[in-house]
DNA sequence: TTAAATGCAAAGCTTTTGCAATACT
DNA sequence: AGTATTGCAAAAGCTTTGCATTTAA
């Protein structure tokens, strides 16, 4: 029997180690990427590229999008970095190690609930049974609609 | 208990079926939409906007895509038509009734995987379970690595 | 007749690409 | 010095929108 593996995959815990590491992998580091990682280190919650401009900008400096893009898929390169889907909308980024959990996300009230990732091995052991397919929610997370919405309860925030 | 239930959905076997629906709901049957129609009734597989414009052109009918995207809009919002994403890449639009069934898409060979609803309904309790979400594949398909085809699922290439 | 649907053009949003200038090693 | 990385600008891919014109009912 198979039992889903939960891939560890990179975990760095500051900004020094994520430069090593990406010193270690032949990459050099810029300052648009030491500011690049230092917020992602600061996010509370996976961001936009677009996001990750503002922040930028907020603090004063100014990293192109175009920059942006390439750093984070060389980042994700390396494993130091992922990103996913919610619905439509922007790819979202975290650090690997930083925020591991995979995403379900309720297309009525686009609440998003995070869980860790062996939460969803009966999901997935379900999957694979009725399709031989092995589903991975951390790219496509699960879409769907959440509890309260299914039971007909709204809620909203101001 | 609650069953995870099937919607049914509506079902049209035809276009003159379909025009008739679409009158039933106060809706104007122009030229373009007959032709989307019997596009999609004589489309193998679903489809792009893009790709239904492309095939309505190569068979001399010009109809713009703002105009498809507002009809496939509004056939989608009468129930005759649905429409889903496979990772990245276009909303790919079917007639209800004419494709009921879920998708799962492999990241690695492009491969889509064809099931009928009610396959997936351990997975659906599984999530259920583990988060209270009603899971729903049929908008935003589960996205994995495909295994080997099971008994009677079909599978199409994009 | 009149409201719905169309075509055209333009723009929105996310992401990618080309290229000359810059800066890390 | 040599090349990876950057900024800028432009474009690509998908989808939406505004508006004047056409057309179904």
């Amino acid at each position: 029997m198979t039992v889903a593996q939960h891939d560890p995959g990179v975990s760095v815990g500051s900004v020094e180690e994520a430069i090593s590491f990406l010193r270690a992998r032949g990459m050099r580091v810029s300052v648009p990427r030491r500011l690049m990682l230092s917020t992602l280190f600061a996010a509370e919650a996976p961001i936009s590229a677009e996001g990750l401009a503002g922040l930028l900008k907020a603090s004063g400096a100014d990293v192109d999008v175009a920059s942006i893009y390439r750093n984070l898929e060389a980042f994700e390169r390396t494993g130091l970095v992922r990103h996913f889907h919610l619905g439509h909308g922007p790819g979202l980024y975290s650090l690997v190690g930083h925020d591991d959990r995979e995403y379900l996300y309720c297309e009525r009230c686009h609440e998003v609930l995070v869980v860790s990732g062996d939460r969803l091995a009966a999901a997935r052991e379900a999957i694979r049974a009725a399709s031989g397919y092995e589903a991975r929610f951390t790219h496509f997370p699960i879409v769907g609609v959440c509890g309260r919405c299914a039971d007909g309860v709204t809620t909203f925030r101001l």
